[in-house]
DNA sequence: GAACTTCGTAAACACCGTTCACTGAGATCC
DNA sequence: GGATCTCAGTGAACGGTGTTTACGAAGTTC
């Protein structure tokens, strides 16, 4: 059946389930608690045969993140896939709650991949990834995409954007239509006002920042239910944009 | 000249450069690199000695937050007093400028104190500290107050606030107004509108979520220079108070 | 000066990441 | 089919870590 080697598919055998039991690991008891000989020891091997696939713990930690952020994705694909293709904002409740909720149930796995500093996780070759983990930046250019591609009106920018912005904008705005474009219908490059781009962006750091602060318990009170305070800032953003339902 | 003991005026020294030495190590080399070890080597004792000070190095890592939120709350105590006590716009930039400055100059500092999960640090007995770290809140606190305290038109709320965060909201209000009381002028209670105290929490959020999202590389493009982006920020968040200047 | 408290030590234990020489089984070639 | 090559996995070792323990040597108190 499979045309690959018998030894081929132990080892992508092995490497998966390192890789679980590192996930496992990370998730039940933190970051500081994947170590190689404990990762081993669950797989029923020695620690030093975990160099055979990777060249170091933080070489595996990198390759975490990867997979973590193709969890992720899959899972806001799966939330996306009983929303109607014609009703964005649907969409756009559907992937920040889907992450709101996500981070809140895998608060380790949401520090290892959005708030580590680079050092401390090894360089990321800026060069290649232009957005937070491939497969949950997809998810996230597209439905960002799609929500300033089919904004109601020409909405007047609230705020003017900075000039010195204008490049790195125009430069995200085509990676915004390259995205959108890739998985279906194509854009009027006309329709996407830089400045719709640019609230997109702050709204990435509301959505980030609300999250963020309440995985790490950082709102400066006690919140008894976040939640509606989550849903009003999506509404405001999505308000912000023209959108009134 | 001091008349506590010699033995107290050494342990109170030797606790100094304990934590001196693990600022110094944090700053140059990361968390991980925070070791009882290497912090007894620097100061020439042994690392079971550090245990006569900390009950374990989590311990330690915990009163080191405290240490970097004095620290922070310093300088940005230090960039105010250049400031017009009745400038509240100007104090707000201050402080705003002041936190991003610092969290890109220390971002394993700020990793440690503003991203950190409950369990990976420790339980910080969530009943005592209502505020992000007691001396660095206070300042927050105290100009997100007065700001509020002397907005200058009772601003049609943008939004409404979501009827199940009122109690919340009221016992941050209450906060707030103890805050800025303690430290001078008293306010009116009834000048100081919900909706406002809900519109500083967003604008925690936003700041916040920025500053964090720069210091860990999660913009979704790169940005050649952000602070246009961050003064941007700012100045909506100050025009949808009602400041216009 | 005796009794007591406290800081620091050395030794030990159980972990950790990583390197290295080596074995044994799968793959390949003749 | 047998020789050869490749490579996953091993055991031992090195230097590092947090932490506990018993003990000595000061400072403090009476």
């Amino acid at each position: 059946m499979t045309e690959a080697t018998r030894r081929e598919r132990l080892r992508a055998e092995t490497e998966r389930d390192i890789r679980r039991q590192a996930r496992a690991l990370l998730v039940s008891h933190g970051r500081d608690a994947v170590t190689l000989r404990a990762i081993a020891r669950e797989l029923g091997i020695t620690a030093p045969a975990l160099y055979r696939y990777y060249d170091s713990r933080e070489d595996l930690l990198r390759r975490l993140v990867d997979d973590i952020c193709t969890d992720l994705a899959v899972e806001l694909d799966t939330d996306l896939a009983v929303i109607p293709a014609d009703d964005i904002t649907a969409q756009v409740y559907a992937v920040c709650h889907g992450f709101r909720r996500w981070a809140l149930a895998h608060p380790q796995e949401f520090a290892l991949v959005f708030a580590s500093t680079e050092d401390t996780l090894g360089i990321c070759r800026p060069d290649q990834r232009a957005q937070v983990g491939d497969q949950f930046g997809r998810i996230f250019l597209q439905v960002a995409g799609r929500l300033i591609a089919s904004h109601p009106a020409p909405t007047p920018p609230h705020t003017d954007v900075p000039e010195s912005l204008h490049a790195d904008l125009e430069s995200f705005r085509a990676v915004l239509l390259d995205t959108v474009a890739a998985q279906g219908e194509p854009v009027d490059p006309e329709v996407l006002p830089l400045s719709a781009v640019y609230h997109i962006t702050q709204s990435w750091v509301r959505l980030y920042g609300h999250v963020a602060l309440e995985v790490f318990g950082r709102f400066p009170f006690a919140i008894g239910n976040p939640e509606p305070m989550f849903d009003s800032m999506l509404a405001q953003i999505l308000a912000e944009m023209g959108f009134t339902d």
